[in-house]
DNA sequence: GCAGAAATAGTCCATATGCACTATATGAGG
DNA sequence: CCTCATATAGTGCATATGGACTATTTCTGC
């Protein structure tokens, strides 16, 4: 069974920037074997009208106010819809398409790519292949067999990069600043720099965590 | 002299996202009284377009590969065009506002701005007014107070981010570590912070120093 | 149950950092 | 010419940091 204008990809569009739901919806609607459902402003607009109307493929934003692309993705499938979903984003860090290809998007695109580029990638994700820049994946995959921070370690990244010194991060998490300093010393050798400012700068280039939290 | 569609405002749009391009193509040309010249990949291309066709307005993506827009409003006035410029962008640091209302632009656009909003901004710049959302304006005039660091304190700064100590900044400046010591503590002092590694965090916050530089 | 990872806490020590000063040279602007 | 900002250099000192260790507890996976 081919596609055809007979029986269109249907497609629902999850962005909370007007501008990009107008360009998406003009782009691809010039296009016979695509169906534009809806451009939805959020994600939880988008759990809405997916219920309803049974969108094939879902192109979804990464970043969105209130409920991420993510959590999209995983309201999606607790509540059983099996549309396929491509991601797409402006600006990414490693750390932002790890956790959306975990969560279970089937494609990746960014948002200065082509008509064509787009075209290719919503046919090849709806016939069940993956669709993922090359480059992408490969820093993917690097960011797969890096070493992990622990929760922990995560934790007092982000305390220790607003300031706060052992002793202080020790204290407002309850344990020793012995212990902090312990951790400090992991996350500087799992990151393989050379002290805790450049381990916040790195965290902060790696999207291991944002400058504003 | 009022607009109407007989003499309506002309639009230059200059994005490098295909995405962005179609979508303001389509929801300003919905409006009788604008008239979208071009959509632009780029500065070199918008500064070749210009010449041509004269706009009234020009929306400018202030991130584009090449050239940026900043760059962009620069080279528009060393070529004596006057149109008015709207900077549209997604993220923005206070200093990429800063400097792209210093280099001239009269208005300033967030891409999740809707078509109401686009529409105001759009007829206010072309009557003379400037244009720039209350709470980014206030960014600006707090932007403009502060006491900028001289550009030895960002120098200093940008290396301090990368792990190295005060006595290497100085081997490589070819001065004493001494000296790195003062400029890190009025560095500190300036940016409010409680020490090197909040200062690194807090620069590439503000955008004083990028993540990749 | 046992191995391994993670979190906890500690010691020791060399070095770096942050802070408070003083002081000199230089260049720009009134 | 004088002043102010900037860059330079230094001293002294309390504290923080990073590195190299040992050790205990808890939890998870096999």
């Amino acid at each position: 069974m081919s596609q055809s204008a007979v029986n269109p990809i249907r497609i629902l569009i999850v962005d909370d920037h007007p501008v990009v739901r107008a360009g998406l919806t003009s782009m691809l609607g010039t296009q016979l074997e695509f169906e534009i459902i809806t451009a939805a402003p959020s994600g939880e607009a988008a759990l809405d009208t997916i219920a309803r109307s049974g969108a094939d493929v879902v192109l979804l934003d990464l970043r969105m106010p209130g409920m991420s692309g993510v959590e999209t993705i995983l309201g999606m499938k607790r509540a059983g819809y099996n549309a396929r979903v491509i991601i797409l984003t402006s600006f990414e860090t490693d750390e932002d398409i790890y956790s959306a290809v975990q969560a279970g998007a089937q494609g990746y695109l960014l948002k200065d790519t082509s008509l064509k580029g787009m075209v290719e990638a919503i046919k090849a994700v709806h016939s069940g292949k993956r669709f993922i820049p090359r480059d992408i994946a490969a820093r993917l995959a690097e960011r797969m067999m890096r070493t992990n921070l622990t929760s922990r370690e995560l934790e007092i990244l982000k305390m220790l990069s607003k300031g706060l010194t052992n002793k202080q991060i020790g204290h407002v998490l309850g344990i020793s600043g012995n212990t902090v300093k312990n951790h400090v010393n992991s996350i500087i050798e799992k990151l393989e720099v050379s002290d805790r400012t450049e381990a916040a700068t790195t965290a902060i280039q790696r999207g291991l965590i944002s400058v504003d939290e």
